[in-house]
DNA sequence: GCCAAGCTGTCATAGACTGACAGATGTCGT
DNA sequence: ACGACATCTGTCAGTCTATGACAGCTTGGC
């Protein structure tokens, strides 16, 4: 969360709100300057003047401060689904739900900060402790996502494997698209192009003749 | 591997690979007994009577021992697509060679023990970090899996999409079906027939309409 | 049998994370 | 304003994973 100006009631609960924000702030500047692995949560938490069992109980991991940001993007993205007419097939409403949220977050829309976001692809891309967190967060979410399908769909996901195959499926968009960025390949200068494109080829099914045009069978 | 019958020359390289399986032995029975958390390397390590600083030099991380196993399984898959013949279209070789693989495990076939693969499962299933950590060895194989499919293609990783969707696709069709084994709904008795759906599931394209009214899944 | 190379154990160390306790600070009723 | 209470925080002590350094033992080649 970067800016929901939800005024918390008490001076306790604002102090924390700063602790929490700076907390994060301190993390993504030192993660930025020296990498992941080598900044210690001791660093952290002298760089906001509290003790490092203080950071413990704000976050339950080093990991866990650089995804606060995946997890506020992943609920955007549940929320945007939500919104989605009902008249859109299922994975037709995911990709403008997740196309329009990485937008957002690349315009800085909605509270997002760009260059945080910036640095979070950069840490996922080089530790690989953040990419499994990363990925591990994903995981969890993904069985929400199974149940929002499966609700849109109409179906229960206790009987029905295509909820979950739906959200497996986008997440694995994200994933490609993510994976393409990194590579630096390809003309795709942003993530939310390459999202679209992959969402667009899932959609259409994956039926590609192996060895292109009428090769020749070698054997 | 658990029974791989190239003898290593030397009787330094055969004590190496006995205490490198005694380790991964010692290592399943405790995880099966205690959880994963709850056992400490040094445990592992007296079970078979040698330093934990002895068990790092063969494992990278507690994590790694447990995803031995993971690892040869996802070889097998990448040779057994290597094999599949040439007129198949991708997705369908990619299918094929991930069924065959889950199944030969689930029947004890190719050295691989059906035991010790219910072990893996179950801590997947009930240890974060082991998520984490199998979720981030996945990932490092999709790589190879994308330059894998984009050969099979004819096409350059570098340049098309397509490669990294259908490897994308296919590690999340994994996910999905082991998602539905650990949720242990439907009527899939074992991981082969779930991943066998899921694999049909994407082929076929997702093209699946929202709630609407009246309309019964097929099958 | 000897020597170099490779393994192993011991020691020391850093860093992530947790439980326990005491002191400081905010909150609320009166 | 003042005291009772809850909550937050720092300090301390400790466990566990993981790594570097060094010395001693085992193995393989000669």
């Amino acid at each position: 969360m970067t800016a929901t100006e939800t005024p918390p009631v008490g001076r306790r609960e604002r102090k924390k709100q700063r602790t929490r924000e700076a907390l994060i702030e301190a993390a993504f500047t030192l993660f930025g300057e020296k990498g992941f692995d080598a900044t210690t949560v001791e660093e952290i938490a002298d760089a906001v003047d509290v003790s490092s069992r203080t950071f413990f109980r704000y976050f339950a991991s080093k990991e866990d401060v650089a995804l606060t940001f995946q997890a506020d993007l992943h609920d955007a993205v549940l929320r945007s689904l939500a919104e989605r007419p009902a008249h859109e097939p299922v994975m037709t409403a995911l990709r403008r739900a997740a196309v329009g949220t990485v937008l957002a977050c690349e315009r800085g829309e909605l509270g997002f900060d760009p260059s945080r976001f910036r640095c979070l692809m950069d840490l996922v891309g080089d530790s690989p402790t953040v990419l499994a967190g990363s990925l591990e967060h994903a995981q969890k979410k993904q069985s929400d996502l199974t149940r929002a399908v499966a609700a849109r769909m109409g179906v229960d996901p206790g009987e029905d494997l295509r909820p979950h195959v739906v959200a497996a499926s986008a997440v694995s968009a994200f994933q490609a698209a993510g994976d393409v960025i990194r590579c630096g390949v390809l003309g795709f200068g942003a993530l939310s192009e390459a999202v679209d494109a992959a969402f667009a080829l899932i959609e259409e099914g994956l039926n590609f003749p192996s060895a292109s045009g009428g090769v020749s069978p070698p054997r």
